[in-house]
DNA sequence: CAGGACAGGGAAAAATTTATCCCTGTCCTG
DNA sequence: CAGGACAGGGATAAATTTTTCCCTGTCCTG
């Protein structure tokens, strides 16, 4: 992996969660491996529009911070089912609140960030 | 600000949500407007360490998707503040929780990246 | 054997975010 | 006037993340 030239803040609560949940596909893998969608050919399929590499990319970052851990079983061939730690567990409902915020929301963040260009306020239009 | 050429997932929650806050500041910077630092030069240096232009750039990307807003003084000199507009505090109790989160399993999370390298893993020898 | 599913990763490019440097103004105080 | 606080941003580089391309294996089925 690429090795960080700017140290990290991992004392902050707030930075450690970004981190963790942060990455561009992070918290839809955990979604599939929390769904059942749990070896990696099948979270593969399970996100088409994302090339398999990140995937693996992914998995190997959360498996590091100990969210999710792999198992292996000694079938041949060998096969692989990722699951979620008690931590990873711990962190589905903090997924769930950011979840619902952003659904409740996203209208007016979209609508705000589309307008914003064209001097509309969307907030103080919403004041009224 | 630069323009995007890959396209972004809007009409995800969880993508809504950590596109808001998922800078690398945003947080601390909603923080600081939270707890009343709410002038530019004063978040400056609250935030001694972080260069005042991503400062800057991290408040109009949150004033653009309208969590913050701007509200300026037409005294002499000028003055600015920002403020957390209805929207934005309602991310309050969602940044509370990220940090709960973060701040329960941040020494878990730091072991074990520390120690992938060295083959241990931390879960397993919390399962014991 | 040919082809495909499966798990995994190196190398390098592209995209994006973050950082540094330095500039433009206004105003106030000594 | 000199200097500093204040608000703000252009140009550019550096760091980081994401993407693409392609390769290594094993095994199973037709």
């Amino acid at each position: 992996m690429y090795q960080k030239k700017i140290p990290e803040l991992l004392d902050c609560g707030l930075a450690v969660a970004i981190k963790v949940i942060g990455g561009k596909w992070k918290a839809w893998i955990i979604d599939c491996i929390r769904r059942g969608v749990s070896r990696p050919s099948a979270i593969h399929r399970e996100m088409q529009a994302v090339n398999p590499r990140i995937i693996n990319l992914h998995l190997k970052e959360l498996e590091e911070v100990g969210i999710i851990y792999k198992e292996i079983f000694a079938e041949v061939p060998a096969r692989v089912e990722y699951r979620l730690t008690p931590v990873g567990e711990s962190l589905l409902p903090v997924i769930d609140v950011m979840e619902q915020w952003g659904n409740a929301h996203k209208d007016y963040i979209n609508r705000n960030h589309a307008d914003y260009a064209s001097g509309n306020c969307q907030f103080l239009q919403e004041a009224n």
